[in-house]
DNA sequence: TAAGCTTTCGCGCAATCC
DNA sequence: GGATTGCGCGAAAGCTTA
């Protein structure tokens, strides 16, 4: 006597039956399935019975486990799809890396506030011995030629295009003109980083520019014309370090023998 | 009838044999496992038909697959045994915890550095502010009443053993014999913890002692012999907080009204 | 603690398949 | 005819209750 069901042999299978299972566990919440459920969902005839074939095998080799009477718990992080496989890896390994960060956040922070802390400590007991020297400065262009230069308002700064002439390593000029005060200019040089600054008179003698010059604008092109700069006393005396705002504070000019063609000159 | 065979139902399980057919399968060669050895080696009996459930479920899972008749490859690149999963699980686990630690290690180790480092720098500003006052030692012994000796070498103190008597309260007595020089005795009392401590002479005028000793030492058994001390002078006006360094430094005694048996004293 | 109900599941008959 | 496999009986195992 045939089979009342149409359905073939194969659609009734263990293993197809497997599979629904496996989705309904997949779909469910926590990767928890209530087996009652499953019966009522999957196999609505008496196939409760196969359930259990389902369950005891997939036990067996560990990708699910009872959890309490009625219960199993999805457990292969291994076997689900492949492509659901490896999004819940991913996943997992994300959620890992979040964490990682998060601590790693927490850490950086309280070591900036400790650094804050500590600065706010240090600033405030040394408040009276905060200030720039000109050895500070110097070390902020290391290995450049720095000039300071302190003019009125209104004062005009120039620094023309170069003349490009063949053969010859390009020259810059600077050109100061203020109609409302006297300009000063400071060099600070690289080379006596340890001693006070130089400062010479506006136009600088001669004799002083002859014997210093070489000494101190060596780095420089050698034929720029020469230092325009005022009489500015030092007010410190030689074997003290000078602090930059007890002479003065103002802008800084680096020059330097730079190839750069138009703007040779920052500020 | 009884079953012949002793084994429990559990030891004749599905999930059961589903282990050991699952390490038949790990361990053939190239995965791929003959059904009728398999049949041979792991059911002796007629359990035959349990072989086609293992199967049929681990296909629907797409563990294993049909290679051929009667025989069956293992296709799960991922779940390799039972237990290597559960361990293999497990150790990343464990690592990714270690991970954790050894971050938490560096991070208190960090904030250690910085707290220290912190301490150091208040400590040196602050050096000239460190020293315990009268009332940083009385906040040590909060509750307490707190006597300061300074007595020269060779001052003996003796707390003998008090006499019990019946329904009374313990009363403890000290003694200090010098006989190198004078010895110096100074009471802090706990309730005027923001006033210069009381010094008294010695021996006490009777009447500062009528005036100020219930005020000073209700704490303690009232009837104590008189405070023995000498007159020491308060080096600072009323309203400045003396620091202890500038009285003396010397050791203190807690005198309290507890019940301890013996030694009444510590120091 | 036993009776009674539910959940599990060993087991193997018998229909199918090849 | 041997290999497979759907199917479901009935007993063991658990739980609940009286």
């Amino acid at each position: 006597m045939p089979d009342q069901d149409p359905k073939s042999r194969a659609e009734k299978s263990l293993a197809e039956l497997t599979k629904r299972f496996l989705r309904l566990l997949q779909e469910s919440e926590g990767g928890i399935l209530d087996l009652k459920k499953a019966v009522k969902i999957l196999a609505v005839n008496k196939q409760r019975r196969r359930i259990y074939d389902i369950t005891n095998v997939l036990e067996g080799v560990g990708l699910i486990s009872k959890v309490s009477k009625r219960c199993v718990m999805w457990i292969g992080s291994l076997a689900t799809t492949d492509v659901q496989q490896t999004l819940t890896r991913r996943m997992t390994d994300l959620r890992s890396e979040l964490r990682d960060l998060e601590q790693k956040e927490t850490f950086l922070d309280l070591q900036k506030f400790w650094i804050e802390q500590s600065i706010r400590n240090t600033a405030e007991d040394c408040s009276n011995l905060i200030y720039v020297n000109h050895e500070d400065v110097c070390n902020c262009f290391s290995g450049r030629t720095v000039l300071a230069v302190r003019a009125p308002t209104g004062t005009k700064l120039e620094v023309p295009i170069p003349k490009v002439v063949h053969r010859c390593p390009t020259k810059y000029q600077i050109y100061l003109k203020s109609i409302n005060g006297p300009i000063d200019v400071l060099l600070l040089s690289k080379r006596s980083v340890s001693a006070p600054p130089l400062v010479l008179p506006v136009p600088p003698p001669q004799d002083i520019l002859r014997n210093n010059r070489v000494d101190v604008l060596d780095d420089m092109e050698s034929d720029l014309p020469p230092c325009q700069a005022s009489v500015y006393p030092n007010p410190t005396s030689r074997f003290e370090r000078p602090a930059m705002k007890d002479i003065w504070s103002s802008c800084f000019i680096k020059a330097e023998p730079t190839r750069t063609p138009a703007s040779g000159c920052e500020y």
